[in-house]
DNA sequence: GCGACCTGAGAAAACGCTTTCTTGGGCAAG
DNA sequence: CTTGCCCAAGAAAGCGTTTTCTCAGGTCGC
């Protein structure tokens, strides 16, 4: 009866005829202006109840030249780091009547360009993860995507707040508790070779080597998820080390899989630490050792500076910068006697 | 220069002063419509290429009416199985070129109504994970929704495709599990009382129990997390079950942190098994026998049949049924002589 | 050589909304 | 009683596309 012919869908107009009015006076209503007789607006207000008129949002979009829905691009939803700043920006953009569009890359840096300008237009501010991303690249988009935060990158593009996690303290941190445990010997499964918080890593644990001329850092090969740790449980035991500092909690987790496996003894034989404390970090067995990354806050904060970018406010701290707290557990212990090297 | 003054974005109309012809002939050309002279096509690309050209997805979605989204509704974005679920739609869409946006109710059913309104809307379907909803609305707002795909609910509304776990007969297996290994005296930490998948549950114990008359199963009060199994962990002792059926795999986590905390073995005093398999299931200490939902496929399959609906092809399957696979890890063993009950 | 057909590109309408512009009517002041 | 103002609501112009409609020019056939 009401139904419009195109899309079969209630529009303005159908309203509009039935309350007698124009589909200006409609629209008025909908949007609480107050300059139009209460008479007519509770009868358009009948009249758009009756027909559970709802505005069509893409209308309203183009009309408004806002989608009130924000983008993310993440290089890998199935990580809980990423799943985390997820969680916190889209709960924090909820509370201001902000949806979230996600784009998952796949760990495919080459999509991310094209998956950030793709959501970008869609939406109005984008929040970029995008670690294997070179800089030239970051650079040359960064404006277009403007309002736009990152997230673990930083850029000289102006007006982009950027949130960081200084991995580099972070991973001194812990290299620290490992010395400070009387182990010696240390090594560091590394992340993805083009990842931007695994250089911070290796930049920390360059400044720690400096400071501990004695101690042994070994640099092994590795990833970012579970099974990176397990396989690397070879390396680690040729490696002769006797403190791991695995590239994150994933990574330490399946390296205490694999170690167990071999039937070495966590933190008897071998300290194992992460990066991150995901939630599962507490119930591992033994429980992880690690630095803990307030990151459901970071995506919420992350939310905060896209907002403040939306809404053209100033912006007096334009980013920031979060130190992981060492979260100290039971995967971490005193040093035995150092074990022989099996090669080398 | 060629900025266009409204919106300050480089539109169709930019690229059409640029290469000397009319919007429609851009917009043609940017379509892949063949019907225009080879010259003039790279006229305007070459223009479009220049100017960077990128068209405006509301304007498109506008005019064509679509939107090449998909929503998704889920009850809490910090629960692997829908975090899973997220993942496996997420990744079947995107290789159909669909984005997906999410909204949390954060488990507040009243929300989810509003919600997947809100959702599917702005998009081209939706997909609803609304477990604590009531039948009643359900069915109201089912049709409104229509390019509607069912998660873990069942709908008498046409055309809605469901996908459910077949959770009354995994938590049968998981039983006959139990009762196998000698267990006789078995206790359920139930989820939300509202859970429709805890429903299904309770139904499979109400089988399970008139087949298995001999055998003792209590009834605790839960919910769906780990800090839920964590407290629970009294109830359990109180009940002198020896054989416990976590709700899901975080709340046997819980539990067996707590009943280590209290000095408790897993398997040796107690066993204690979860459900849906999540990826940390494996890595518990004792690994955690479940039952194994292959849940982004799942998700996956959700994209599956709601491309079906959106392309309006005839669907032979509307919807399937999981059976979970029973997964015997370490976290279940035999009972040991029946504990005495600690209260009556 | 002229008319019918066809092709290719511009003009304009449509998508569903918001908002500016316009207009008519009511009221107050002169 | 007339003139000017103001206010409320309708008309219309966007927003940026796609697509239909229209028309001009060229080609082919007779």
């Amino acid at each position: 009866m009401a139904r419009r012919s195109a899309t079969g869908r209630i529009g303005i107009a159908d309203v509009a005829v039935k309350a007698g009015v124009s589909h200006a006076t409609v629209s008025r209503v909908m949007n609480g202006n107050f300059t139009v007789d209460p008479d007519i607006a509770s009868r358009v207000r009948a009249a758009a109840a009756e027909l559970k008129y709802q505005p069509n949002p893409v209308g309203r979009s183009l009309a408004l030249g806002k989608t009130d829905t924000i983008g993310i691009v993440v290089p890998d939803l199935a990580n809980p780091t990423f799943q985390a700043i997820l969680r916190g920006l889209s709960r924090a953009a909820a509370q201001d009547g902000y949806r979230v569009l996600i784009a998952d890359s796949f760990e495919v840096s080459s999509e991310e360009t094209i998956l950030a300008g793709e959501a970008r237009r869609r939406c109005d501010g984008l929040v970029l993860c995008a670690p294997r991303m070179s800089d030239a690249e970051l650079e040359e988009i960064a404006p277009s995507l403007h309002p736009l935060v990152l997230i673990n990158r930083t850029s000289a593009a102006a007006n982009v707040p950027t949130l960081v996690v200084d991995y580099g303290q972070g991973v001194q941190d812990l290299a620290e508790h490992l010395v400070d445990l009387g182990h010696t010997r240390l090594a560091f499964l590394a992340g993805p070779p083009r990842s931007a918080s695994n250089g911070m890593r290796l930049q920390g644990l360059e400044a720690f080597k400096a400071a501990h001329p004695h101690v042994d850092v070994r640099m092994l090969e590795g990833g970012s998820d579970f099974d990176t740790g397990h396989e690397a449980v070879d390396a680690v035991l040729e490696s002769g080390a006797t403190g791991i500092l695995a590239f994150n909690d994933l990574v330490a987790m399946g390296l205490m899989s694999g170690l167990h496996e071999r039937g070495m003894d966590v933190p008897g034989d071998i300290s194992v630490t992460g990066f991150d404390d995901i939630p599962f970090a507490r119930y591992t067995t033994p429980a992880l050792t690690t630095a803990a990354v307030p990151i459901t806050e970071l995506g919420e904060q992350a939310w905060h500076q896209l907002r403040a970018l939306i809404r053209k406010e100033e912006n007096d701290a334009p980013g920031s910068r979060y130190q992981p707290r060492l979260q100290v557990r039971a995967s971490s212990g005193p040093a035995k006697a150092p074990r022989s090297t099996v090669h080398g």
